[in-house]
DNA sequence: GATCAGTTTTGGTATGATCAAAACTCAATA
DNA sequence: TATTGAGTTTTGATCATACCAAAACTGATC
């Protein structure tokens, strides 16, 4: 590929191959959005008004508005005013969601996310066993109750294993963990939620939480990555018996 | 927020607030891409030739095209008829390049995806002194060789510099890891490239790989999560000086 | 068979019109 | 005074049409 264009060294693809002009309204708004003149939460201007502010017709404008709407810079229901949003990695991985769900058709796609996010998790739980401050073992440990009392509770047993996990992302400080865990709940969801939950299956995982909390109360990163692994190889064979059963 | 929306459990926002006809063309070309009823490559058919077959106007048409442009799905030079773009990782990200890169104008959030950089090389490191099969150790080494070479040609060594962590995120076998490492040097390049680089500091980034290398080698994950964490602790030295330096 | 001028096709943009839903106005009402 | 609701205006969604310039295509030419 591009391994030896180490001379053309822009060679990317900047090339600007002649601009439209509705890229050029696009742009405009994309720096009032980021500068904040336009502020979260507003309505963008009618359509007519842009038209005339900006001297162009009216479907420059709206290609303008549809691409801001399509990256996620502002949320358009129809007939309403599009409004303002002020771009985030969750709106940023929202705007990717259709295409991966996609990716997600085929198991091996599936199963490729899955394993990242074993690599986040275990990182994850090996970090906390290190350094864990002790607001964060507290909010663990009130996860993992919340978990024990909601077995016998599908629905409720479902968000609160979620809860437990959000919390590990949570502990780090880093915003973009954050993001990256919902991400993994709304990408892996449909698989997870084939699956029977039976209270004897709340238990396991449950276990699997305490088993994680342990090591990490011990400050045992080893044993925190194992019982990580543990936990999420059995979610997988759980996943991926109803992928191998569909297919 | 939604903490106790348990009961209506469809109510993310599945609201089907009145759709657009736009919305329906594109979801129609989208499972055409999909399915592979449009090959990857193949170009779209003329605008007007659309308008025919699905009955809408033009504005619609276009409206559809714009949308599967911004989702990547298609890929439209101006003038040019949009090409099949199947969808992947890449693609994926490449998508949201423009709004991530919004979220890397404050060194805050900069920081945040380094973080997640270390997180995951860490990850990466450890894996490999663990279970990396000899041709890995083997891509590693070469590499190595490659930026040892290059060290008196900066623009060489920061392309071999790239490819030694290339091949740490190859050796899984997960074509995702290989997108995020993609992701990673897209986003990053910008603070990257802005520093100067000496000879000197090849040097120091050639030890540091060598050192990682080393680790991997003699199977301690320790000492290759070690080397990583002070390499890319170094490298973060170097981009927070750039980063402060222009704030 | 390659090349290039001429024609046709097609994407980009502009205009104006129509329709239904949203937003707004304001008087009647409690 | 606050509220409500009918009536009016605004506005987003869609369509039809037109024009231009660049791309794609066609043939004749060498």
């Amino acid at each position: 590929m591009s391994e030896l264009s180490i001379f053309k060294s822009e060679a990317d693809d900047p090339v600007v191959h002649g601009h439209r002009a509705a890229d050029d309204l696009f742009r405009e708004f994309e720096k009032m959005i980021i500068s904040g003149k336009l502020a979260d939460g507003e309505p963008l201007p009618p359509e007519r008004e842009i038209v005339e502010s900006f001297g162009v017709s009216r479907t420059v404008v709206r290609e303008a508005i549809l691409a801001l709407s399509n990256k996620g810079l502002v949320e358009a229901k129809p007939r309403y005013r599009p409004v303002v949003r002020k771009p985030s990695f969750d709106t940023a991985i929202d705007t990717v969601g259709n295409v991966v769900s996609m990716l997600l058709e085929d198991s091996e796609g599936v199963k490729n996310l899955f394993d990242t996010r074993v690599m986040v998790e275990v990182y994850l739980a090996r970090q906390a066993a290190l350094e864990a401050t002790r607001e964060g073992v507290q909010s663990l440990k009130d996860a993992l109750e919340e978990n024990e009392a909601a077995i016998d509770n599908m629905e409720l047993f479902f968000h609160t294993d979620i809860k437990f996990h959000r919390v590990m992302y949570t502990m780090p400080g880093n915003p973009l963990l954050v993001s990256i865990h919902k991400a993994y709940i709304t990408w892996l969801k449909p698989n997870w939620t084939k699956m029977p939950s039976l209270p004897a299956r709340n238990r396991l995982n449950f276990e699997s939480h305490t088993a994680i909390y342990n090591a990490i109360l011990m400050r045992d990163p080893e044993k925190a990555e194992e019982a990580v692994r543990k936990h999420l190889s059995d979610a997988w064979q759980q996943i991926n018996k109803i992928l191998s059963g569909s297919h």
